[in-house]
DNA sequence: TACCGCTACGAAAACGTTATCGAAAACGTT
DNA sequence: AACGTTTTCGATAACGTTTTCGTAGCGGTA
C-alpha cells in the first residue's frame, strides 16, 4: 500500500496525491475530494520513513532515556502531556540499563536518528553528549551543563541546602550524606549544597559521614549499612535521590533502626513512591513533569528557530515535609 | 555525513561502503580496513530511514503504550531488558494519554511505522486493534484475545478469584468491588473471578456492592467513597488494580477510615507502589516484567518465522500478603 | 598464448515520498 | 479572435541506503 496505489486508484499522478495529503496549494476542489475518498476507503497512510527521507522534517522529537526509573518515567510523562498541542509526536528510546556497553549509545542513536527520523532530541541521560550533532538537543539535567547545549534542570544546589539547613535546624549536627556518582553534574551541586549549609551552620564537614550511593536503591543499602553501624552512628542522613532514600530505609530496617525515631532521614527528587513509603519520606520536591514539559518548550521553540542556543531552564525545589525526619 | 562522504573520502564506492558496514562478502580485507578506518574518523552512522526504506528490515521492535503508567513503565522495563541479548533495539511510542482522540492512533501509528521503520510492534494499549498489518504484532493485557492476535496476559480470573477466596477466609461476607472497565478484557475476567468466588462459597453478589473505578487513582475516589460511606458499608474491598486501591486508600483517608481496621482491601498487579503505601497493599501479583520479556520473546520468533501466530502466554499470578487485609 | 574461473569493485536501479518546474487547460480581457 | 493570467496537474529529480549485476583484473591451466 504505496502512494502509487492511491494515485492509480484515483486516477491521478503521485504528485498530485503527495499535495492532497500535505494540504498544499494547487490542487482543484473536486480532485481532492476524489483523491481525499480513495485515501479513506483504501486506509492509505503514508510512510514516516519514506516522507522524512525526502523532506527531512518528521515532526516527531525523540527523547533518550537510560532506563526506565521513576525519574525518566515522571519525566515522560511530562514530556508527553506537553507535546500533544505541539503537533509534534514522541518518540523514546531506551538504552536499556545496560551500563556497560552504554557508553556512546546516545551519540550513536543521535546520529542515526537525526536528521531523518527525529527533528528534534530531549537526552535524559547522565553521560555527557557532545551537542555537535544536526538536530537540535535539549539535555535534562545533564552530565556538564556549559557546552552551549541547552539544558533544563533544577535548583540542586538550593534544594540540597534547604535540605541539610532543615536537619539542622531540627538540631542535627551530625548529619550523613548518600551522594549520587561524583561524575554527575546533579549529584556535585547537591554534594555542594550540603558542604554549604554545614560551613554557613559552623559545622565542620567530616568526610567520614559521606558515601556515595549510585543514585539507585540497591546501591545505597550498603554505603547506608556502614554509617548506621558506625559507633558515632549520624542522627540524620542527607540521601542524594529517593531511590537512595529507599535503600537507606532498607539497610534501617535491616538494622532494627527505625526511621525518624533512630535516624532522620531526608531525600531529593520527591518521586511518586516518597509519598507512599513508611514513614512517609521528608524530601526536596523537583518538579519533574515541569522539568520535561520545559524541554519540550525548549526545543520547540529551537526547532523553529526562534529559542536561543544556549538558555538554561533552572526550576526551583522546595522541601517537602513529611514523616521521615524529626527534632532531635 | 552520508555514506557518500565516506566514499570519496575513502576512494572506493559507496557501494564497497555499504558492502563494509554490512559485513558483505566480496570486498578485500585491505580495503574493507581502510573503509572501516575512515568510518570511525569521520563518526560516520548510517541513516536508519535510507536503510530501512530500501531493505524493508531495520532490526527494531516498537512498542506503543497507550500511557506511561506504572503498568506500563514496568512493561518497559521488562521489554528493555529481555531485548537485549536479541539483537533487536526498542522504540517506544506512546499516544500521549490524550483519551480523546486516541480512538485509533495505534492502527495509524502501526500502519506508519510497519513495513518501514519497524519490524514487529508490541501493544500495551488497551483497545482493540485490528491484527491486519503488515508486520508481526503481540498485544498484552488487550482488548480481547481472540482474533488470531498473539497475546500475553495473566491469568486475571483465577487471580481475581483468589484475592476474592482470600477475604472470604478473613471472614468477610459484604466484598465491594471497584472494577476497570467494562471494555477492558482484563476488567472483565477480574470481575467474573470475583463473581466466581462468591458463588462458590454460597455468597449473593450484591450490585450495590460493585462499582466501577476505571483503572486509574483519581478517578476511582469517588465510586471508593459511595461504597465506604454506605450504611451497610462493605467490611473489604477489592480493587481491579492497584491504581485504583490507591484511589481507595485517598477516599478512605478523607473519611477517616483506616485500612485494615475499618476496611480490608486488596489490589491487583503489584506495581512497585504498591509495597510502600501505608499500609503496605495486599495485592494479586502479576508478573509484569516477565509479562514484557514474554512479549519479546513470542515477537521474535513471529519475526524468525518461527513462531505460531496464535499462541497466547497467560502468566499465573500469586496473592501477596501484605498489611492492607485483616480477618474480620 | 588463449582461455577460464574467481575475486574485487563500481554503476545503477530500486525503496516511497516530496519539491520543482514546465505544460496544458481554463478563463478573462481587449 | 488574440492574448495574458491563473489554475490544475504530471514528469522527474532528488533523499541515503542496499542489492543486483556486469566487468575489469589476475593468477592458473591447457
Amino acid at each position: 500500500m504505496t502512494i502509487n496505489d492511491v494515485a492509480r486508484e484515483a486516477g491521478v499522478s503521485v504528485a498530485t496525491v503527495s499535495k492532497v495529503i500535505n494540504g498544499r496549494y494547487g490542487v482543484a476542489v473536486s480532485t481532492s475530494e476524489r483523491v481525499q475518498q480513495v485515501i479513506d476507503d483504501l486506509g492509505y497512510e503514508s510512510s514516516l520513513v519514506a516522507r522524512s527521507l525526502r523532506s527531512h522534517r518528521t515532526n516527531v522529537i525523540g527523547i533518550l532515556v537510560a532506563e526506565f526509573e521513576p525519574f525518566s518515567t515522571e519525566i515522560l510523562k511530562g514530556t508527553s502531556q506537553a507535546i500533544t498541542d505541539t503537533g509534534y509526536e514522541l518518540l523514546a528510546y531506551s538504552g536499556g540499563g545496560r551500563a556497560g556497553t552504554s557508553v556512546g549509545w546516545e551519540r550513536r542513536y543521535l546520529s542515526r536518528l537525526s536528521g531523518t527520523l527525529i527533528d528534534g532530541a530531549i537526552l535524559v541521560t547522565p553521560t555527557v553528549v557532545e551537542p555537535g550533532g544536526s538536530v537540535p538537543v535539549v539535555a535534562i539535567d545533564p552530565h556538564a551543563g556549559p557546552a552551549g547545549m541547552p539544558t533544563v534542570d533544577s535548583d540542586n544546589f538550593a534544594g540540597a541546602s534547604t535540605a541539610t539547613r532543615y536537619l539542622l535546624g531540627l538540631g542535627h549536627r551530625r548529619i550523613g550524606f548518600l551522594g549520587g556518582r561524583p561524575d554527575l553534574e546533579s549529584s556535585r551541586q547537591r554534594e555542594d549544597g550540603y558542604r554549604s549549609a554545614l560551613a554557613e551552620a559552623g559545622v565542620a564537614v567530616d568526610p567520614d559521614l559521606m558515601r556515595v550511593g549510585g543514585y539507585r536503591r540497591a546501591s545505597t543499602v550498603e554505603p547506608a549499612r556502614e554509617l548506621l553501624t558506625r559507633p558515632d552512628r549520624p542522627t540524620a542522613l542527607f540521601a542524594a535521590n529517593d531511590l537512595s532514600a529507599l535503600g537507606v530505609m532498607d539497610a534501617a530496617a535491616a538494622l532494627g533502626l527505625t526511621i525518624p525515631d533512630d535516624v532522620s532521614l531526608v531525600g531529593f527528587d520527591n518521586i511518586p513512591e516518597s509519598a507512599l513509603t513508611t514513614p512517609p519520606l521528608t524530601t526536596i520536591h523537583q518538579p519533574i513533569q515541569q522539568m520535561g514539559a520545559a524541554a519540550v518548550d525548549l526545543l520547540v521553540h529551537l526547532m523553529d528557530g526562534s529559542g536561543d542556543r544556549d538558555t538554561h531552564v533552572r526550576l526551583p525545589t522546595d522541601l517537602v515535609e513529611r514523616g521521615s525526619a524529626r527534632a532531635l
